[in-house]
DNA sequence: ACCGACAACTTGCATTTTGCAAGTCACCTG
DNA sequence: CAGGTGACTTGCAAAATGCAAGTTGTCGGT
C-alpha cells in the first residue's frame, strides 16, 4: 500500500512537525486569541468581563474557548464560590508566554489597519499555574 | 431606541478599533498563516509547491486562502503563462510584516510543544508590491 | 415572603466554514 | 494519441460559528 506523499512522522495528534502550525491548532481562529489578550494585557478574569469587550464575543463561544485553553493549559479555572458555582479565570505561564505573538500581532495592525489602536494602559495579569 | 452596550465606533467592517481583533479577521483560521509561512519561510510560490507543505492543505481552502490573501494585499499573484493560465504568488510588503508574528509563533510553539521543530534553512522571499 | 435582577452558563437551531473526493481543462511527454 | 501533470473548480457531508432564548441559585429591595 502506497504511503501519504507527506513525511508525516510527527508527536501524535500533531498536524506535522512544525511549531506554527500546531499553534494554530490551539489559538488559529478569530476568538482564541481575543479572551488571552483579555487575560493577558487588560487583566480580565470573570465571564461577565470577557463579553464586555467591544467584539462582543457570542456567550457559547465564550464557555467552549475558555474550556478549550484550560484543556490546553494555556488558562487556570478557580471557584471563588461554591454555590452558585462562580469562577474567576487567570493565565498561566505557557498562555502568557503568548504575549509577545499578541505584540507583533498589535504592532502589524497598528501599521496596516488604519484607525486601529491599542489602549494607552495595560493591566498585568496575575499568572497562576 | 438602545444602542448596543459595546462602544463601537470604528471603522466600516473592523469588529472593533483593536489591531489585534482586526488582525485575526485576515489571518485568524488554521490556514492562513501557513500560507503566509510557506511564501515567507519556504520561498514557495507555486500552486503545487504550496500543496506539498507536511500538512497536507485541502485544495479548495488553499484556492480559496489565496484569493482572500491577494484581496487582502498580502499577496501578489502574477501570471507567468497565458495559456494554460499559470501563475505564481508572491508576497508583499505588508504580508512580509508578518514575519515577526510567525516568528514568536515559532518561538512558543518550540518551548511548549514537545517534538516541533523549525528547518535549519529558510529560504528567503522575493517579495512583491 | 415575594419580585425582579444578575452572573455564569447551557441549549437549540440556522448559517457559514471546513474537509474530502472527484471533475475539468489545456497542455506536455512518450 | 494515450496517459500524465499543474492549477484549479465543484459537490456535498460534517463541523464550527452566530444568534436568541432558557436555566440555576442568590441577592437586594419592599
Amino acid at each position: 500500500m502506497m504511503k501519504s506523499p507527506h513525511k508525516n512522522s510527527c508527536v501524535e495528534g500533531y498536524r506535522s512537525t512544525c511549531p506554527i502550525a500546531n499553534v494554530l491548532d490551539i489559538v488559529g481562529d478569530k476568538w482564541t486569541l481575543l479572551v488571552v489578550r483579555d487575560l493577558l494585557m487588560a487583566g480580565k478574569r470573570r465571564y461577565g468581563e470577557f463579553q464586555e469587550s467591544p467584539e462582543a464575543i457570542p456567550t457559547n463561544i465564550l464557555a467552549e474557548r475558555l474550556k478549550r485553553l484550560e484543556a490546553a493549559g494555556l488558562v487556570k479555572k478557580e471557584l471563588y464560590q461554591e454555590n452558585p458555582p462562580r469562577a474567576e479565570y487567570f493565565i498561566t505561564r505557557k498562555g502568557a508566554d503568548l504575549g509577545p505573538v499578541l505584540e507583533e500581532m498589535g504592532r502589524w495592525g497598528l501599521k496596516h489597519l488604519p484607525g486601529t489602536m491599542l489602549p494607552e494602559q495595560f493591566i498585568a495579569p496575575q499568572i497562576r499555574d
